[in-house]
DNA sequence: GTGGCTGCAAATGGTTTGCACGACC
DNA sequence: GGTCGTGCAAACCATTTGCAGCCAC
């Protein structure tokens, strides 16, 4: 998503909230937003510092900061089988992951089909569905060429 | 599963892999095995305590018990959305999570059409896949009425 | 100015590890 | 008897929390 826009929603929300804007949720936000990857807690720290972006910044900043985005739905995190939690820019469509076990490359997608079946799965056990989260464990292509 | 017939495979593992059998091992086996319910590693520990199974088993063993296990593939586990890992009997066939939100429970299905829609979505990626998971969160007829 | 936010360091909590003793083959 | 496994406690590591100072509003 373009910055500026992100930004924009981020001070609406603090707004709304009666909270502060920050300099370090915007810089979260926007590594984040930034990166092609998932990324770890840790990981977003260090390229925060290592990159001179903010050299102050702390970890527990970091940490607070993330749960907040998430909380406010501007990013989202998924956890992966190890209990390894890893962030993404919210970008509202629903998907799901196919994930490489060798290089940790993931690999969003949608499929209609089954998301479909899974809402007759649910109603067929009386349950209301709130969300969902699939993930296919495989080896990808450029791995398979190693 | 027949208990007898777990603590014949348990034992021939132990045998073919020079280790020793144990009674932790087999304790913790069976907690897994007579368990309705997936548990986490403390929920078994204090089981097996507070069930008087053995008053003197230690917390390590447990998770050493637990990693051995699923590393020879008696018991499998789950990690859920909060990086809340769980243990189940592994019943062989493969299937999905269906997972209230409020009470925690769990139910397990297995579905076909879903399975081969992600073979194919893998193929269309160029992916081997090796294994996936589902979890479908909710609430359960239950929590509905409560 | 005042409340929320930050950075720091200390605390926490779940999991792992080192080690001496005890149990299995 | 030798080795592996156990129980204990200490270590570990990711995450959370308390607090004093800082900064946005």
């Amino acid at each position: 998503m373009k910055k500026e826009k992100l930004i924009e929603q981020l001070k609406q929300i603090v707004k709304i909230k009666g909270l502060k804007y920050t300099k370090q949720r915007e810089i979260v936000l926007e590594v984040v937003n930034k990166s092609k990857k998932h990324l770890t807690t840790e990981e977003i720290y260090n390229h925060i510092k290592k990159k001179g972006i903010d050299q102050n910044i702390g970890i527990a900043t970091v940490y607070r900061s993330l749960l907040f985005l998430e909380e406010v739905a501007l990013i989202s995190s998924i956890t992966l089988e190890k209990g390894i939690k890893k962030y993404e820019i919210n970008n509202e469509t629903h998907h799901d992951h196919l994930v490489c076990i060798r290089c940790d490359k993931i690999i969003e997608f949608i499929n209609e089909t089954i998301e479909n079946e899974q809402k007759n799965i649910a109603r067929s056990y009386g349950f209301e569905l709130m969300d969902h989260t699939m993930y296919l464990y495989g080896v990808c292509k450029d791995c398979k060429n190693d």
